[in-house]
DNA sequence: TTCACTGCAAATGCTTTGCAGCGCC
DNA sequence: GGCGCTGCAAAGCATTTGCAGTGAA
């Protein structure tokens, strides 16, 4: 038959400390982290991987259909293992930083209706709401940082 | 970082040529365009503007709110004058990039009430969807397994 | 005149790649 | 034993920034 999208295109790949080290280290994490966090993490690990590995291995997995890419505002490109169970976002204080995960099932669905409606497909999708949280809001009202 | 990370407006915006040619250039875009784009454009059309300068502006332009911006696939940011008046998002293609704009009062109210229910204010968000478009999903779904 | 803006180029930060040696199959 | 994989460091890209001259108000 046809070829399917699904299989390598012939490549082989050889199963390595560091890719196993990589693959475990993304499916133990539920969120996304930019290839410089994962190669920090596995560093805190003690795993000895080089940062150019780490990029060709998530470019390798991604390429393999096993991780989600995304963008993040600063040209910092993040990935997420595709099994993810639960997708949830973030609601982050623009003062302290603080976030806050919310999960949000009609967002989801929101999100997948519209790319279906719109003809897109694979659609994956990113939200992020901010803010300032209680604490800053007060801090703000009391202290009144105002220069203008 | 207690610091304040709001924009002064009290700071006057001269008026020069290269922020008209720029601003121009995108008023007379209806499509995303990145830096490196428009500074082709407006040197091919004679203006002189360098490509740091256009970078500047087009920073400076978001901060007021005059454009949109989003990461396309490859980590160039892309650039679109919002003349809408009603916050809206975008449902952008990964692979030709191209883009469609998505109105969705729900999930605007949906972020307002998140945000207010874990007692944040002055709340604001961001939504991006990704997928392919019906463009490029024909055509991954025809040949594209080998394209070099 | 004053000072924000501009241009140039060097600097930054993320990501990729060439090369030589190593380890999985 | 072959050949893909890894590490290191330099290269490559998009974007940012320091500095001094220019032009808008």
């Amino acid at each position: 038959m046809s070829e399917n999208v699904e299989p390598k295109r012939g490549r082989e790949q050889r199963v390595t400390k560091q890719r196993l080290a990589v693959d475990a280290a993304m499916g133990r994490l539920d969120d996304f982290v930019s290839a410089q966090e994962l190669h920090r993490l596995l560093q805190d690990n003690g795993e000895k991987v080089s940062l150019a590995t780490v990029y060709r291995i998530l470019q390798s997995m991604t390429e393999d259909g096993l991780l989600d890419v995304v963008r993040s505002g600063d040209g910092e490109a993040a990935y997420r293992s595709c099994e993810a169970e639960v997708h949830h976002h973030h609601l982050v204080c623009r003062s302290c930083g603080k976030g806050v995960e919310v999960l949000a099932p009609a967002v989801e669905t929101w999100a997948a209706r519209v790319a279906a409606e719109n003809g897109f497909t694979e659609s994956s999708h990113t939200v992020e709401i901010y803010g300032y949280c209680p604490d800053c809001t007060r801090l703000r009202a009391a202290g009144g940082q105002e220069t203008a």
